[in-house]
DNA sequence: GTCTAAGTAAAGCGATCATTCTACTTATTC
DNA sequence: GAATAAGTAGAATGATCGCTTTACTTAGAC
């Protein structure tokens, strides 16, 4: 059973990915969510509010598509998540990652910045973590960050250049990871 | 000599990058460039071209950040490009890159998009060109992109890793860096 | 069958938006 | 010293903004 709110905040994540933060007033997050202006308002307080509720929608929605049941095998796995990725962006992400957009939209909103921290650690947690790289995890952070941002000038391509970084950083530091400060 | 237009432009580039492109009005950027509404709009006839020629200042300024007089030695100027980036980052950047946040406000606008492009496209051949590995421009432009994205983020940290994922490029890939479809 | 909860449609609110326009000042040039 | 160009200050415009409110409908629950 879908909540009534739930189906909004599923309707309004698909609205602001495909148009920004910045052009979508009430009356096209009304449409977007097919209901009228007064249930919008009962569930969500306010615009502020719809931004958040639609970024946690976004987070749960990710990271169940990028990393539920993985193969096990190390290399089908991580030839896995860069593809599930890459369809991702695909059919979900056509102006690129909604967490820094919605930021930039509202730079000085800290609730924004905090989604996106916590959004992105976790990211770099599983992805080090279901690649056997517990140390490596601002690494992969930001290869991941890397491959979704050049997504929007570079393709596809963005995804096979991130698992050969991710190759050439197994094959450097397959013990340590950590020394960095070179 | 700087004319009244070239001041303007610098002042809308601070402006834009400290706060977005989204919560500044016509009043805002008045008041940021220090003309009057007049002035503003006899140089620009409109916000979308001040946009523009903010976007444009900031690319030029970029450049010449990071490029100009470079150390000859290989390893002092990979060392000095990331130590440049990370300090535009620091005194220039304290929301991200610009130009991903332009076209995150207005994301149909096919205009943001080409200046993102060409901008993100003449780094990673600049990068590839200054450190000698001619073929990874594509390499180079997405750890580019990863490094100043997780800026925000991760911080001065973000530099570092670029710099040994460079190393790690570098190293493994000495003479082809070309077989991505693998 | 009445009560309650949850929904629709749409008018109204004051504020703010980008842009244009009027009236005036200052500096330079011929 | 008149003409021109480039500047200032700020009022006016009509559209649009986020949000609230009124009036009405629908569907179960007891």
């Amino acid at each position: 059973m879908t909540t009534t709110k739930e189906r909004i905040a599923a309707r309004l994540e698909q609205a602001f990915s495909e148009n920004g933060f910045a052009e979508l007033g009430i009356a096209d997050l009304r449409a977007a969510a097919d209901v009228s202006l007064r249930t919008l308002y009962k569930h969500f307080p306010s615009r502020d509010a719809m931004v958040v509720e639609a970024l946690e929608h976004r987070h749960r929605r990710y990271l169940a598509h990028v990393f539920d049941n993985l193969p096990e095998d190390g290399e089908a796995r991580l030839e896995a998540i860069f593809a599930r990725i890459g369809s991702w962006m695909e059919s979900n992400s056509p102006a690129g990652c909604i967490f820094q957009n919605a930021l930039a939209a509202q730079p000085h909103r800290e609730e924004l910045k905090a989604l996106l921290v916590r959004h992105k650690e976790e990211m770099g947690r599983l992805l080090a973590e279901s690649l056997g790289l517990p140390d490596c995890e601002a690494e992969m952070r930001q290869i991941h960050e890397g491959a979704i941002q050049s997504w929007i000038f570079q393709g596809e391509e963005a995804f096979a250049i991130a698992r050969s970084l991710t190759a050439n950083l197994l094959s450097s530091q397959q013990d340590a990871c950590s020394p960095r400060s070179a």
